[in-house]
DNA sequence: AAAATATGATTGTCAGACAATGCTGTCAAG
DNA sequence: CTTGACAGCATTGTCTGACAATCATATTTT
């Protein structure tokens, strides 16, 4: 399901390493360093840096070499704006589309994301969001905004592992997305619309206060 | 403006190309060849290639090698209707904050266009149009959402200058720019919004009729 | 005719090189 | 002491050439 090619690893790697802050953003990255890290050629990284560049995980200015990118709030609230545009779209066609068998994989997803949040687990959290949401937009029908989202939530993955770690803020989620489903398996198009909505409107809230010297709005 | 290393020079002749059909849709590319072609080297093709393949203008695939992207009508819809809800909130938002030099460069762009319509420039169109769109995102204070536009609308380049050429097509889209322009200057952001979503619907109509072989909806 | 195999074309990847550009710190001039 | 010119190093941009892995096609075998 993975492509295998050396660069295609390489891309995951470093995408993973910039998840877990690895690399801070802003930070210069050196293209021999990574090559010796990874152990790969000059050539092979530097496919791999335009990968992450075209997701916008890092920054590629020409003479000056790849940063990671660092994100001012100003742009995360606009990704939130258009998420929440785009995810609302999704769950209206969504609810009139999911057949059984998503909907039973999306109440999984949620159970599981329920108990990791009771875990405590960061990672089992953003496992089962990810699992809630794919099953949501692979019913969705619309390979673009399902793209477009996979794109513009890479981009503050590392805000939303950092609101959920407010206090209550995971349990809130939870409760959102179970209204999300319930407005699904309603097959109510408009209300889900409105709670996709709902539901980015209040993770951008959490993450803006979540967020390095950004005061309430 | 414009990068001037080999590799952007060699990927902005390649989109050309491909804009200008010299490539065929589904066309298999070689490397070999297209470094012969642009007189580059193929570690610098390949970073090119991983450009266009990131702006969805040809498919990567491992061991076959690019080919020139070709899109089904089904797909060629969900990007019409993503780029309406986008370009309306663009223009919603550009509605109450374009100021009166942005407008006046988007006034100017349209009597361009429709010079270029009168002169059956279509070059010349497609210059205007862009002109227009830049001053309206530049003003809409969104650099996602122009960004995601940006991008969809690359993908369907040649879907518009097709339909274009339908009989009085281009007029009519003049007519419905021309009233997206009034509404942005009577600062009525529903109405911009409205406006331009109902343009992007006629051209997408537009569209399906010069789409090879499909019918009517 | 179908399956198996051999052959050639093409891609994936590497190593090494060198010029062009960017960066840093020294030194001289104001 | 600040500023600006300059030298030297670090890093990127680009090329060449190579070879193994994979794919595509033609040929042979069953």
């Amino acid at each position: 399901m993975v492509p295998k090619t050396v660069l295609h690893l390489a891309a995951e790697n470093l995408r993973q390493a910039i998840f877990n802050g690895v690399f801070q953003p802003g930070e210069r990255l050196v293209e021999a360093d990574l090559c010796s890290r990874l152990d790969i050629s000059r050539a092979s990284l530097r496919e791999a840096l335009r990968i992450l560049a075209a997701e916008k995980l890092i920054t590629l200015v020409p003479n000056r070499g790849p940063s990671v990118a660092s994100i001012s709030w100003a742009e995360a609230e606009e990704i939130y704006d258009v998420r929440a545009m785009l995810e609302g779209e999704a769950a209206f066609r969504a609810a009139t589309r999911l057949d059984a068998g998503a909907l039973r994989e999306m109440r999984a997803a949620l159970v599981e994301f329920e108990r990791a949040v009771a875990r405590r687990d960061p990672a089992g959290r953003l496992g089962a969001t990810a699992r809630f949401y794919d099953a949501m937009l692979g019913g969705c029908e619309s390979a673009v905004i399902a793209e477009l989202l996979q794109g513009l939530v890479a981009r503050i993955t590392f805000l939303r592992a950092r609101s959920m770690q407010r206090a209550g803020r995971a349990r809130e989620s939870a409760g959102e997305l179970r209204r999300l489903l319930a407005c699904l398996e309603a097959r109510d198009a408009s209300g889900a619309r409105a709670a996709a909505i709902d539901h980015v409107h209040r993770a951008c809230a959490a993450a803006r206060a979540a967020f390095p010297g950004v005061r309430a709005a």
